[in-house]
DNA sequence: TATCCCTACGATGTCG
DNA sequence: CGACATCGTAGG
């Protein structure tokens, strides 16, 4: 029987016969379709095809068939042999193309077909035995429907006990699950509490009943996207764990697969999507926090947190106790998790869409990807030039050892500013390469040898600018639909309908568009390209130069400047004059921008050496409010004290110009050290590992407070969180740090507080207006002494 | 499946 | 003591 059927993609796999796609149809039916005509290619010199079918021969591989195009030979072959082909051909032939892309990637983009919308297939009904599913296909026909995607979300997330600091999945058993979706909220425990909602919580008789009670959630929800926080790291392997202690099988798959669960890997599941939407938060959101726990990013993507802080040891409290009030609150905590992650899921997933229109890649490939793949496959999905292959080590080595410079760094005057205005580059790289031309086949053409050409200045070489090349084509694709959606967004109320997917199309375009430059440096791309790369920075430095000088020239008085952008003092230029002049001598689509004024400005200058110190200032906006860069008061590895401290203190300056005022604050808050008259959590310096604890060779003080807690028996690797206090004792500060976690309030060291912290802090600022760092230590004693 | 680029500051340890 | 290396975090 034939049929037509309409269905999303969920998953696919390759099998002898040929592709086999999971997918929902809109009555949420379960399909499986056979694609037997999906033959993927790839190409080499066709001077190479005689050897490559030899060795084919002996091999036993079989290629489908041949097309001579040129110079190339494109083999076509069909996917059981498709990788070892392209194996067998890698070693007769060293220019190869489009030869190592994985299948289940490419499959999308080579069927022209977008995984991530209603798609529409036409074949033969058959039947199989392998996979629950409602109905199988065998397909003559696959497009897509172009009609949006809204996958179904379940979110879950575990509990566990823990006899020592953190869960040890050999002994702590599971102790709750929670599971949300848009029609499920529930808890499931095995311990029983008077006081639980019994619409929300479901008891069951023990750990084994819980996992099973897991794993028939999933199969009885039939969710289309299976969603944690953290969960291939954590959830997942720990279910894996205590699973395999009473050999309960975590059977989801649509063939009855268990869940394929590997430290190093995401959780894979036949059918079903998993995704630990961390990855996504980390790799490719910029939430401008350092840590992307659940709690901060829920924070910053909804708004709200966390229920409350419960560390592993409360938890196991809680429940060894078994308080009914207690564990009510441990429910409550355990579905808000769930709820969390299930909430920012769907706050993400309208970008993740977007990428995966824009890549061709399916939903869960976004989930994983990186800065680097997400170029990558935005040019594979629309690339009219060959994808040569992934550079060997050897050539990544190699590349990594030639670098080359980048922004221009203007080195600011310091001192306080009024009335500072910003002008900045509309994206300045992406716009660099669309207007020259930038990319790796317009490099040195013939064509522009004598006459024409895109130059940089001190450049050997040019790019052509006659014929368009591939990168610019693609960005100035990026950034004219991105401006497009902006000017729509413009006009469109957040609260309108539409207002979210332009949002999430705008951003999507974005991020691909601002790591387009940094792919063409990057060591391991496809498209490498050192000239092009070098030629994008080059060209950058002279724009913003340019711009620099004609400001001046114009009546402004810059006071600093940063690959971009500039902060000039107006003294009376007209902003609209001026941006109109220099754009009429851009070449488009560069434009400068007027980005924003501000009431006063102060720029620092450096704590060693002399000079202006770049990327640190304090801008006051004509809305009244504080924006830092650079300074201590933005820095995660400085003390709440030093922190509130500067800002307060920038505060006084910007607003009020009254460094007396500032002065006597800043005495205050001394005073308040000495007396400690402070909280322990201000005090608190923290920071990140970001190698395992054996290689450091300096033994700085968060070495030495992280060993310390690697001997309290905490799991202390790349990415463990140091939180120390500095105490008295010897010089070395080294050799005086103590874990927050320990300290109480007679243990900090007050003098080290004040002079490595809090002046530390801010004594650059006194500075500007004439003060010393030994009068304002004196300017404390003469405050305590009275008179001297 | 490895993680887009370069520029810059500053704290602290290490070594001669 | 000073020069330099190591390390983390930030700006764009």
């Amino acid at each position: 029987m034939s049929i037509e059927v309409s269905f999303y993609p969920q998953d696919i796999a390759f099998a002898e016969e040929g592709a086999i796609i999971f997918g929902i149809t809109q009555d949420k039916k379960r399909i499986l379709i056979l694609d037997r005509l999906y033959v993927p290619y790839f190409l080499l010199p066709r001077e190479n095809l005689l050897k490559l079918r030899d060795a084919c021969r002996e091999n036993n591989l079989q290629i489908a068939h041949t097309q001579y195009e040129g110079e190339l030979t494109r083999v076509f072959v069909k996917p059981k042999d498709f990788v070892e082909v392209a194996r067998t051909a890698k070693k007769i032939s060293s220019k190869l193309y489009n030869s190592d892309i994985p299948l289940k990637k490419r499959y999308w983009v080579d069927k022209k077909v977008n995984p991530s919308t209603l798609c529409k297939v036409r074949g033969e009904v058959y039947s199989q035995m392998k996979y629950r599913a409602d109905v199988a296909v065998n397909a003559e026909h696959i497009e897509s429907a172009n009609v949006a995607y809204q996958p179904s979300i379940l979110a879950f997330d575990i509990e566990t006990a823990s006899e020592q600091a953190y869960p040890d999945a050999k002994k702590d058993p599971i102790i709750m699950i929670a599971f949300y979706s848009e029609n499920t909220k529930r808890v499931i425990t095995w311990k029983r509490f008077p006081s639980a909602n019994p619409e929300n919580v479901k008891f069951v008789d023990s750990e084994a009943a819980l996992i099973e009670e897991f794993v028939q959630t999933i199969k009885d929800n039939r969710p289309e996207l299976l969603v944690g926080y953290g969960s291939d790291n954590f959830d997942l392997p720990y279910l894996a764990t205590r699973a395999k202690k009473y050999n309960i099988k975590l059977n989801s798959g649509w063939d009855d697969s268990e869940i394929e669960i590997d430290a190093r890997k995401p959780a894979k599941i036949t059918g079903l999507p998993s995704i630990d939407i961390s990855y996504f938060a980390r790799r490719i959101l910029d939430l401008d926090t350092n840590n992307y726990g659940l709690d901060l990013v829920a924070k910053k993507l909804l708004g709200k947190g966390k229920l409350g802080k419960l560390g592993a040891a409360k938890i196991n409290e809680i429940w060894s106790v078994g308080l009914d009030e207690e564990l009510k609150f441990l429910s409550d905590y355990n579905l808000t998790d769930a709820q969390l992650t299930f909430e920012v899921a769907n706050k993400i997933l309208p970008v993740q869409l977007e990428l995966s229109k824009l890549t061709g890649l399916a939903l869960r490939d976004i989930n994983y990807i990186t800065y680097g793949a997400l170029v990558e496959w935005f040019i594979i999905k629309n690339a009219t030039i060959l994808i040569p292959q992934k550079p060997s080590p050897a050539e990544i080595y190699a590349r990594r050892k030639k670098s080359y410079v980048g922004g221009l760094v203007v080195e600011p005057r310091p001192g306080l500013y009024n009335d500072i205005c910003c002008f900045d580059f509309r994206s300045l790289y992406p716009s660099i390469i669309a207007s020259h031309n930038i990319s790796p086949e317009t490099i040195n053409c013939l064509c522009c040898q004598f006459r024409g050409g895109y130059r940089a200045e001190n450049s050997k070489v040019w790019f052509c600018s006659k014929k368009p090349g591939l990168m610019p084509a693609l960005v100035k694709d990026l950034v004219e639909r991105r401006k497009r959606i902006n000017e729509i967004l413009k006009q469109t109320p957040s609260n309108d309908a539409s207002f979210a997917e332009l949002m999430a199309r705008q951003h999507a375009l974005k991020y691909i568009a601002a790591a387009f430059y940094g792919y063409m440096g990057y060591p391991g791309s496809r498209f490498y390209s050192y000239e092009c790369a070098s030629g994008v920075t080059e060209l950058g430095r002279k724009y913003i130069g340019l711009v620099i000088r004609e400001a001046e020239k114009f009546g402004f008085k810059v006071l600093y400047g940063d690959t971009d952008s500039l902060f000039a003092e107006t003294q009376g230029a007209d902003a609209e004059k001026f941006l109109a002049i220099i754009n009429s001598i851009l070449p488009p689509p560069m434009e400068l921008e007027f980005r924003a004024k501000y009431k006063s400005g102060l720029f620092l200058e450096r704590k060693t050496g002399s000079g202006g110190a770049k990327k640190r200032y304090a801008l006051l906006t004509e809305g009244g409010s504080l924006i830092l860069r650079g300074l201590e008061a933005i820095r995660g590895d400085w003390s709440n004290l030093a922190k509130k401290g500067q800002t307060e203190i920038l505060q006084i300056l910007l607003e009020e110009n009254d460094i007396e005022k500032a002065e006597k604050h800043l005495h205050s808050l001394i005073s308040k050290i000495e007396k400690r008259d402070v909280k322990i959590e201000d005090l608190v310096i923290n920071v990140k590992l970001t190698r395992p604890l054996e290689t450091y060779q300096a033994q700085g003080p968060h070495v030495v407070a992280a060993k310390i807690a690697r001997d309290k028996g905490q799991a202390v690797g790349r990415g463990f969180a140091v939180r120390y206090i500095v105490v008295a004792g010897g010089d070395k500060v080294s050799s005086r740090v103590k874990l927050a976690e320990d300290a109480s309030i007679e243990d900090y060291d007050p003098e080290y507080y004040v002079n490595q912290q809090l002046l530390r802090a801010t004594y650059k600022i006194f500075e500007l207006f004439g003060y010393s760092l030994e009068k304002l230590k004196a300017g404390q004693t003469t405050l305590e002494g009275y008179g001297n």
